[in-house]
RNA sequence: GGGCCUGUAGCUCAGUGGUUAGAGCAGGGGACUCAUAAUCCCUUGGUCGGGGGUUCGAAUCCCUCCGGGCCUACCA
C-alpha cells in the first residue's frame, strides 16, 4: 500500500470569541479524520490558526483600551486551551498576524500582480472623522438616492432594491461613531476574479472538489453570472497587513486568513526540517481543507483563484459540514445551549461529544442535532454497557494469568471483525463516521453475547476450567481491543487506556486484524463514567444567561440576596456607542402605545402585523420581527414602546408605520420593552 | 417567492428495483449476577408522509400534493 501525502486544515477560528460547541463540530470532525489517515499509515499533518485581522478586532481593542496583539495572543491561548480539552490534536497552530503569513502574503500578492490579476482604482468611500477610520458598507446608514427611503445600509437599498455606493446616500450616518462621515477618496486594489471563470467552472465541477450539493449551490448562486472583482485592500487604520507596493493600504482579512493555512504548514516545516514546497507545490500531495457551509464562498471561489494564479497546489476537496442545532433548535444563550468549550470541560468528558458527533456526522452539509436526552443515552449505552463492558467484565479473570498463548476458537468472530476493516476503513475515509460508529457497534452488539454464553464467571469458580476461562477471556479481550482500534481515531484517550491494559500499543489500523497473544493483562481501570444526566442540566445552567427580573435588578429589593453576575458577552458584541448630546436623542419620539390587535403575516417567517393604538383614534400599522418570540395572542392588550416619527417603510406585505422597540440577538431571543405601571398610552419617552 | 436537503417503529436512524422492511434506544416478559443497576434471551410496535404513474416486482425510479429543516429574500 503507498503511502498517501495529507495536508489538512481547519477553518481558521476568529479571535474575536470563544470556542464553543458548534465550532467543535468542525474541528472534531477533521480531528477524526486526521486520526483516521494517521492510524491508517498514511503521512497526514493537520495545521490550524488563529484569524487575527480586521475591523472587529480593531474596534474590540480600542473598546478595551489595549493593544490588538494583546486581545489576539489572549484569545489564542485560550482556544488552544479549548481545543487540547477536546483533544483536538493539530500538528502546528499558527496565528494569520505571523511573519510567515505576512511573507506568504506578499507571494501570491506578488504572483497576483505579474499575472495582471490586480486592478487599482479609486473609490469614493466614506470617512468617518471621529473613529478615524473609512467605513465597509455595513457601517454607513442613510436615506437611499434613489426611493429617498431612511435607514439604508451603504450598498443597497432594502425598499427599491437599488444599488449605489454608501457615499450616494443622502444624510449619510455612521453607525461606529455617529459622526457624519467625510467624502474621502481611496485607491482600493481588486483582484479580478471573472478572468479565472472557465477555471472555477471547471473546477468547481471536477474530479470530486465538492460534495454535488456544494457545487450546484456555487453554480446557481455565482458562477451564472460575471464574477465581481473582489476587493482586497483596506486601507489604514485596519488591524492588517500593510501591503508593500501600495503604502497605506491592508489586505483584507479575507485575503490573508486562508493564506494562514500555508503559513501555518511554513512554520511547521521549520519546526521539523520539511520541505514546505512538498506540501504546496507538490501534486503527489493531497490538501484537504474542513469548513462550514457559511465560508463556502471563500474557500471555493477566492481560494482556489489565489492558489491558480500563484501557481500553488489546489485543493483536493473541500469538506462542508452544517451548523449545531441544540435540541433542533439554534444555540442561544438565553436557554444555555450556547455552550462554550470551556464550560462543557468543566461539567463532562469530551469523549462523549467526540462520540456522539462521530455517530452523527456524513459527508452532508446538513444541520447536525445535539439533542442532550440521546446524547446521555448512546453514550451510556454504547461505549459504557457495550464496548468498556467487554474488558471491565473479563480482565480481572486473567490479571494472574495474561492472554492465551495461542488465539483460542472463536466461534470465527475475531475474524470477522477484521473483516469489517475495510468497511468502517472506508466509511472514515469518506467523513461517513456515522456509518463507521454503526459498523463498529455491531461488532460490539455480537461480543457481549459470546461471553455471556461462556460465562466465564462459572467457569471461574472450577479450577479444571481455569484454561478455558483464560481462552474465553482472551477471546473477549481481543474483541474488546479491535473494537478500540476502530474507535481510537474518535476516542484517542480510550486507545491509550487500552494500550495500559494490554502494555502493547495500538499504532496502526491493521492492529485490528491480528489478536494478542500471551501478552499480561493489567489491572482493570475505570475508562469512562457514565454519564450522569444532572452533569449535563449543570453544564446548562452554567451557560444560561441569567435573566433579571426587575426585584432581584435592584440593590434594595434583592436586600441580602446575592448581586447577580452580569457577563460582559453583550457588551463585546455590540460596543457603546460614542457620546451625543440631547437633541440628537430627542429627534427620536419613543411613544407607549397599545397592542390592539396582532396578526400572524402567514407568508412571512419573521414578521407580525401589528395594529398600535397611540391614543384616541390614532392608529399605527407596524410589521415586527418578532415572529419567532411572541405569539400574536400574548400582545394583544399590552403596552409596547414605539418609535413613532420613523419613516414609513413599504414592505412586501404592507406598509410599516414605526418600529417597536426591542432587545436581543433576534429569532427567539427578542425582548419587548414595556413600561411599569401607571404609563399611559401616547406618553413620551423623556 | 427562489435554491438545496429531508420525511421509514414512540425516539435516533440503516436500507437507492428483488424473499415476509431492519438496527440501536425506549416499552413488555424472562434469565444471569462477571461487569460502571452493566449484560443476555424472548417480545410489542411500521398502509416506508398522501395520491398517481413506470415495472413481472417500488421504501428505492418518475410526476404531483402535504409536512419539516437550511440558505436566500422580505427583516433586526
Amino acid at each position: 500500500m503507498t503511502q498517501r501525502r495529507i495536508l489538512v486544515t481547519a477553518a481558521l477560528p476568529y479571535a474575536n470569541g470563544p470556542i464553543h460547541i458548534g465550532h467543535l463540530v468542525e474541528y472534531i470532525q477533521t480531528d477524526i479524520w486526521v486520526r483516521y489517515q494517521k492510524l491508517a499509515g498514511n503521512r497526514c499533518v493537520f495545521l490550524c490558526a488563529d484569524d487575527t485581522h480586521g475591523t472587529a478586532i480593531m474596534i474590540r481593542a480600542r473598546q478595551e483600551g489595549r493593544s490588538e496583539e494583546q486581545v489576539i495572543a489572549e484569545m489564542q491561548q485560550r482556544h488552544e486551551r479549548d481545543f487540547a480539552g477536546f483533544e483536538v490534536g493539530f500538528d502546528h497552530y499558527g496565528s494569520t498576524n505571523s511573519p510567515a503569513n505576512r511573507q506568504l502574503c506578499g507571494q501570491i500578492w506578488q504572483a497576483l500582480r505579474q499575472k495582471g490579476m490586480v486592478s487599482e482604482r479609486a473609490v469614493t468611500q466614506l470617512f468617518d472623522p471621529v473613529a478615524g477610520t473609512f467605513l465597509a458598507d455595513r457601517f454607513v446608514k442613510g436615506t437611499c438616492p434613489v426611493c429617498k427611503a431612511p435607514d439604508q445600509y451603504g450598498d443597497n437599498c432594502d425598499r427599491c432594491s437599488s444599488t449605489y455606493g454608501p457615499h450616494e446616500l443622502i444624510d449619510p450616518v455612521s453607525t461606529l461613531s455617529g459622526a457624519k462621515p467625510e467624502l474621502r477618496q481611496a485607491a482600493h486594489l481588486f483582484v479580478e476574479l471573472e478572468r479565472l471563470h472557465p477555471f472555477l467552472d471547471e473546477w468547481t465541477r471536477s474530479a470530486d472538489h465538492l460534495e454535488p450539493e456544494v457545487s450546484n449551490y456555487l453554480h446557481g448562486h455565482f458562477l451564472n453570472k460575471p464574477l465581481r472583482d473582489w476587493d482586497v485592500s483596506r486601507p489604514q487604520p485596519y488591524f492588517g497587513f500593510e501591503i508593500p507596493d501600495s503604502p497605506g493600504n491592508c489586505w483584507y482579512v479575507w485575503f490573508d486568513a486562508p493564506i494562514g493555512y500555508m503559513a501555518s504548514t511554513w512554520e511547521w516545516c521549520q519546526r521539523h526540517g520539511e520541505n514546505f514546497d512538498l506540501w504546496w507545490r507538490d501534486p503527489g500531495t493531497e490538501i484537504h481543507h474542513f469548513i462550514g457551509k457559511d465560508i463556502m464562498y471563500f474557500h471555493t471561489l477566492f481560494w482556489p483563484g489565489m492558489l491558480h494564479s500563484a501557481g500553488l497546489q489546489l485543493p483536493t476537496k473541500v469538506h462542508v459540514h452544517g451548523f449545531l442545532t441544540v435540541g433542533g433548535q439554534k444555540m442561544s444563550k438565553r436557554t444555555g445551549t450556547f455552550v462554550k468549550a470551556e464550560t462543557y470541560l468543566r461539567h463532562l468528558d469530551p469523549a462523549f461529544l467526540r462520540y456522539y458527533y462521530a455517530t452523527k456526522l456524513s459527508p452532508s452539509l446538513n444541520d447536525l442535532d445535539l439533542n442532550l436526552s440521546e446524547f446521555a443515552s448512546k453514550v451510556n449505552s454504547d461505549l459504557v454497557g457495550k464496548v468498556v463492558n467487554l474488558a471491565s467484565r473479563t480482565a480481572r479473570f486473567v490479571k494472574q494469568t495474561g492472554l492465551s498463548a495461542t488465539y483460542p476458537d472463536d466461534e470465527a468472530l475475531f475474524a470477522r471483525g477484521a473483516a469489517a476493516g475495510d468497511e468502517i476503513a472506508a466509511a472514515y475515509e469518506a467523513c461517513d463516521f456515522g456509518r463507521a460508529m454503526r459498523l463498529v457497534m455491531e461488532l460490539a452488539d455480537r461480543a457481549n453475547p459470546y461471553v455471556e454464553s461462556n460465562a466465564p464467571w462459572t467457569l471461574s469458580k472450577d479450577p479444571a476450567q481455569a484454561g478455558r476461562l483464560q481462552d474465553v477471556c482472551s477471546v473477549a479481550l481481543n474483541l474488546f481491543r479491535q473494537i478500540v482500534v476502530y474507535l481510537s481515531p474518535v476516542l484517542p484517550r480510550l486507545a491509550r487506556q487500552a494500550d495500559e491494559l494490554f502494555g502493547v500499543p495500538i499504532r496502526n489500523w491493521r492492529d485490528a486484524a491480528s489478536p494478542l497473544v500471551g501478552t499480561p493483562v493489567a489491572t482493570f481501570q475505570h475508562m469512562l463514567q457514565r454519564i450522569d444526566p444532572k452533569d449535563i442540566q449543570a453544564m446548562i445552567e452554567d451557560s444560561r444567561e441569567k435573566e433579571l427580573d426587575a426585584t432581584s435588578a435592584t440593590p434594595a429589593a434583592a436586600g441580602a440576596t446575592t448581586v447577580p453576575q452580569d457577563t460582559e458577552e453583550a457588551l463585546l458584541a455590540e460596543p457603546l456607542q460614542p457620546t451625543i448630546l440631547i437633541d440628537d436623542f430627542a429627534k427620536v419620539d419613543l411613544r407607549v402605545a397599545r397592542v390592539l390587535a396582532a396578526e400572524d403575516v402567514p407568508d412571512a417567517k419573521k414578521l407580525l402585523k401589528l395594529t398600535l393604538s397611540l391614543g384616541g383614534e390614532v392608529r399605527r400599522t407596524v410589521f415586527a420581527g418578532i415572529k419567532a418570540a411572541y405569539k400574536p395572542e400574548q400582545l394583544v392588550g399590552r403596552l409596547v414602546v414605539v418609535v413613532a416619527n420613523l419613516a414609513p417603510r413599504q414592505m412586501k406585505f404592507g406598509l410599516s408605520e414605526g418600529m417597536i422597540v426591542a432587545v436581543g440577538p433576534g429569532d427567539k431571543d427578542v425582548f419587548l420593552l414595556g413600561v411599569d405601571s401607571g404609563a399611559k398610552v401616547g406618553q413620551r419617552v423623556h
